[in-house]
RNA sequence: GGGGCUGUGGGGUAGCUUGGUCCAUCCUAUGAGCUUUGGGAGCUCGUGACGGCGGUUCAAAUCCGCCCAGCCCCA
């Protein structure tokens, strides 16, 4: 089996599937089965956005997959940008549809026709919606587990508000979200602002968060729009204002999907497989007794204590299957367990457990009394250090250049006039792509890497997923 | 859209050129039992595959055709 380090992409493949978060033996192109222990990762993650949602005043809704073609053209740069990866449902049973129907790529389409309907008045102004559900794009790269898939399981959030300036506000509050959200899954990422001409089709601007991987290149794993009222103009979705006059909404989105568990693999994972943020771990603590002849009984039931102990308080699991304790270490970091506790002879004779951090290779041993605290205070050490350790990471791949030439497979820092022209001749002779503008501006005193004019700002290049 | 390649137990593979020595090799996985347990133990007995359909032939994993699935390259 082939290192994280001598090659990226193969050791990706296998680990996710000795991890068993996924099973690709399904016979389409990137659509994976999500296996139970990979699901309940995701619905953890999953998890996470839904307690974010609900502190921001966001309602979940649910949205059919269909939507007719009719209202799929009503917004023309956005049919523009999908066209080429929809998936159209042209018949019914025998007979050939009227109206064909695409399988949503992405909602706006599906959903802004009955926002009309439900925005009457400035009163029912901010509309905060999100939903997690399936979306398709026929992509036709190379696909790959979590990473490109043709089925998305993609959370969007949609929301509607009386004007640009509060739409941006919800911007902002989308950007705190993903700290949040960045935090708790050990991804630290850029906040970019897409240049024009990679921007979500339909938007206004677009905010990306990209994170770097150990297969050097940056990940996209979030997405942040600002419409402005675009949309609303194509769907005539409007409210009365105070003053009784028609106003068209201004209309913001938020995008992520399972890439953030691809990210999460790529990011922590090492030749032992993968390593979970304590956050999203289905199974924070696993407690292995390392039974001992004629002493099997005591050393489980003690064993089955402690665990029962943690119970309460983080999610714990004992593995008390009837195969050597070394095999279960192998199996448990695979699988990416933040925290093992080991239980043994000895360490009953000494009166404490064995801890095994899944982030580091020493051990360590815990008084058997002080278990509850010292474990939760682990785990929130592991998290805190998993976190520290990527963005370590990351920040050490971003170099300046002053060249074209210099440019090199890390996010790399540059002077830009602003210039398309410019950037556009970057991206042919580096053959990376420009991420765009840090979102919290930075200076950068220099020319422009093509043009030598003055730069208005720093962008970055890399190659990207 | 054009071109090339591949398909062998759950996973990874040998065999295919030159048909027979193959009721198919090895690793892994997996079931039962004994035994063992502080880093993937061992032993015994089991389980499990030639993508599908048709053709050539005395004989097909092997050659041919079509279909299905996957991969790669070019536009």
């Amino acid at each position: 089996m082939p290192t994280k380090a001598q090659d990226f992409n193969e050791w990706y493949n296998d680990v996710v599937e000795r991890a068993a978060l996924t099973d690709k033996r399904y016979p389409v192109k990137g659509m994976n089965v999500w296996t139970g222990y990979g699901w309940s990762v995701m619905a953890r993650i999953d998890g996470l956005m839904r307690r974010e949602m609900a502190r921001t005043g966001h309602e979940e809704v649910n949205f059919p997959l269909l939507i007719p073609e009719t209202e799929f053209r009503k917004e023309a740069e956005h049919i523009r940008g999908f066209e080429e990866e929809v998936y159209w449902v042209t018949r019914a049973g025998k007979n050939e549809l009227d109206i064909p129907m695409c399988l949503r790529p992405t909602s706006e389409t599906a959903m802004y026709p009955i926002f009309a309907l439900w925005i009457r008045s400035h009163a029912d102004l901010p509309l905060k919606t999100f939903q997690i559900v399936s979306t398709f794009r026929y992509d036709t790269k190379q696909t790959r587990a979590f990473l490109r898939v043709r089925e998305i399981h993609f959370f969007e959030a949609h929301t509607a508000h009386v004007d640009a300036a509060d739409a941006e506000r919800q911007v902002r509050e989308d950007m705190e979200v993903m700290e949040s959200l960045g935090r708790e899954l050990c991804v630290p990422y850029l906040l970019n602002r897409r240049p024009d001409w990679d921007k979500f089709p339909g938007a206004h601007y677009s905010l990306a968060a990209d994170a770097w991987t150990p297969g050097l290149r940056t990940l996209q794993v979030a997405t942040i729009h600002h419409y402005r009222d675009n949309f609303a103009k194509a769907y005539n979705v409007t409210y009365e204002a105070a003053d009784g006059s028609r106003q068209f909404v201004h209309q913001t989105t938020y995008g992520m999907s399972e890439r953030l568990l691809g990210a999460v693999v790529a990011i922590h994972g090492d030749d032992k497989g993968v390593a979970l943020p304590p956050a999203v771990a289905p199974v924070q603590v696993v407690v292995v007794p390392i039974p001992e002849k004629g002493r099997q009984s005591a050393i489980l039931d003690e064993a089955r204590r402690l665990a029962g102990e943690l119970e309460a308080h983080v999610r714990v699991k004992l593995d008390d299957r009837d195969v050597r304790p070394g095999a279960k270490f192998y199996e448990w970091e695979a699988k990416g367990v933040p925290l093992r506790l080991e239980l043994g002879p000895r360490d009953l004779a000494d009166g404490v457990v064995t801890a095994a951090r899944r982030d580091a290779s020493d051990r360590t041993t815990i008084p058997r009394g002080d278990v509850v605290p010292q474990v939760r205070d682990l785990l929130l050490r592991i998290q805190k250090d998993m976190y520290a350790r990527a963005e370590r990471d990351m920040r050490a791949h971003i170099v300046d250049i002053a060249t074209p030439e210099e440019a090199r497979e890390a996010i790399n820092r540059f002077g830009w006039c602003g210039d398309p022209e410019c950037g556009h001749r970057l991206e042919q002779d580096t053959g990376m792509s420009i991420l765009g503008t840090p979102f919290e501006p930075e200076r950068f005193d220099g020319p422009c890497i093509v043009c030598g004019k003055p730069a208005t700002s720093a962008a970055y290049l890399a190659r990207t997923y």
